[in-house]
DNA sequence: GCCAACGTTGGC
DNA sequence: GCCAACGTTGGC
């Protein structure tokens, strides 16, 4: 099994979005980069397990633990001419962009928020992506020993 | 293949 | 709103 971390804007799809969500269960579209898009084709598999995190926002952090529910498949909303995701290269023969489906399994009671990640940035947290200077990508890893320590943290 | 211009991300 | 960091695009 493996272990990620998936960014959201809390403004435009939180956890209590997805809590609301029919199954509380929802495809994970709108990636738009070809790395974390590698991830979603290539890496996702049934029963992976996803921090939900909530950036660009007053409180940015980890809200909670989502389940993916299958491999990657092609993303509709780049199919789409009418969404604002839409993206003309790509067909549904030969698709660009993909998404996972996942399911909410738990909110936190309170925000992991960054600022008590980057405390152990030096420390226990020293390979998690998000901590790295720069780092923008929506998708990414997290190793079994720092979800672990993570969830020691709630 | 290089690289400047441009757009986006995301914390503050 | 600002700005650093970074990805993508497109001319050459």
């Amino acid at each position: 099994m493996n272990h990620w971390l998936l960014k959201s804007e809390p403004d435009t799809f939180s956890i209590d979005d997805l809590a609301a969500c029919p199954g509380k269960t929802t495809a994970w579209d709108g990636v738009r980069n070809f790395q974390a898009r590698n991830m979603l084709r290539d890496d996702f598999k049934k029963g992976d397990r996803a921090f939900f995190y909530h950036s660009s926002c007053p409180e940015p952090g980890i809200a909670g633990i989502v389940e993916v529910l299958g491999p990657g498949y092609p993303d509709a909303t780049a199919l789409d001419p009418h969404h604002a995701h839409h993206d003309p290269v790509g067909s549904a023969d030969d698709p660009r962009w993909f998404v996972v489906d996942v399911r909410l399994v738990r909110k936190f009671q309170r925000i992991v928020t960054l600022d008590e990640l980057r405390a152990h940035a030096a420390g226990a947290l020293r390979d998690l992506l998000i901590l790295r200077r720069g780092n923008r990508l929506s998708v990414t890893p997290v190793t079994r020993a720092n979800w672990d320590f993570i969830l020691g943290l709630t």
